[in-house]
DNA sequence: GCCTGTGAATCCATTCACAGCT
DNA sequence: AGCTGTGAATGGATTCACAGGC
């Protein structure tokens, strides 16, 4: 049952995770894993992988386990990771150029194809992996010829939005934000939003807690 | 009742949230705010910002709404960022350079007092915030002395785990992951993990979803 | 016997709707 | 009158437990 069925958020998420245990499995492990091999790998329960798969068809065979070749396959269709995704980053900073050169992206088809920054030092520098940096006016007509399809905000907060609704108007289908703000996006534009600083909020909260708790 | 209840992790990383707006309605808005004004500025129902609140308290004044300044303090306080917390680095590369140069934590208390690396080539370089590289084998001297509390791991994959096990060994409290594998910690030190590429196929799923849906 | 796939049961979080305070 | 605080109702997601197939 591939039908366009209500697949719970969570679920999508899970599937990254499974895949990142699979990638290694596949070289240097055995062929087959049980969901709950794979549970324990991921830090979750069995039933939970199971379901989570059995969403989009019937992947394993019963008595035996998962086929990790096939299974690390379908997850990678499922996600759309099977081809090449064009990517665009605004903001060419420290944490710009760590996103650029990160192993991971190439890995899994995220390629940036087009860079962008407001600051003129920076425009027409050349970066390791061959792209030019060009002004922010660029964006719209660079990201239309080269299809781009995800904006990557790594910009300033006060000018994140700002740079959003260019990304927006050049045509990008999909938005991922490290600035500080929720950028607004419009209904179709998914946006994605990595705040450093929650994480550390939650630790924080954590660890206090377990003080006031203990003495 | 400040009971220590069962406090819902998603009412945690919303707290966080909604001090981002508190923040900016603190010098240039109105005094207070309602449950709505709040809830439409992070996207959220008001009975959800209603009932976060309430867990911890009664900050807000039946018929008005409540005080900016006040509940902002309150957040703090239950977030614990009313304070500093000593961080430390492993890995300084354009990652671990950007989190160091973040005014974000800064701002928020967050404080970068040691830093590592493997690579002897950065031993002893000394950053732009005064900080001088030092050797992964210093970790746990360096910690135990500084009295860091959380650890924050933007090293390769393959050696975070190593690096996370001595970061737990120098006794650290908690455990801010950027590599793309689940580091695995004791039951009293919690890891937050911040994978870029689960961000991306999220939104890789919905975009090719929509395209699927479309035609 | 073993492990998947799945309805049923449980658990948890969000939303509703209204009582209670100012 | 207006808006908070909160039990009750709803809606989702996880877990259980077992039927089904290797």
């Amino acid at each position: 049952m591939s039908k366009a069925a209500k697949i719970p958020a969570p679920t999508i998420k899970r599937l990254a995770y499974y895949s990142r245990p699979l990638e290694e499995l596949l070289d240097s492990g055995p062929p087959v894993i049980s969901s709950e091999g794979l549970a324990t790998l991921c830090g979750v329960q069995p039933a939970q992988v199971r379901k989570d798969l059995a969403y989009f068809g019937e992947f394993g065979v019963r008595g035996v386990g998962y086929n990790v070749r096939e299974l690390l396959q379908e997850i990678k269709r499922i996600l759309a990771t099977d081809r090449r995704v064009p990517l665009c980053i605004v903001g060419v900073g420290n944490l710009g150029t760590s996103l650029i050169e990160n192993e991971n992206f190439k890995k899994r088809g995220y390629i940036f194809e087009a860079a962008f920054d407001s600051d003129p030092e920076k425009q027409g520098q050349k970066l390791s992996c061959g792209l030019i940096i060009e002004p922010n006016s660029r964006i719209k007509a660079v990201c239309q010829t080269k299809k781009i399809e995800i904006g990557v905000i790594a910009t300033p907060p006060h000018v994140a939005q700002r740079v959003c609704r260019r990304l927006l108007n050049a045509g990008v289908r999909g938005i991922l934000n490290f600035s500080p703000i929720q950028v607004r996006t419009t209904a179709e534009v998914q946006a994605e939003n990595v705040d450093f600083t929650v994480k550390l909020e939650n630790l924080a909260y954590h660890l206090h807690r377990l003080d006031a708790s203990g003495e």
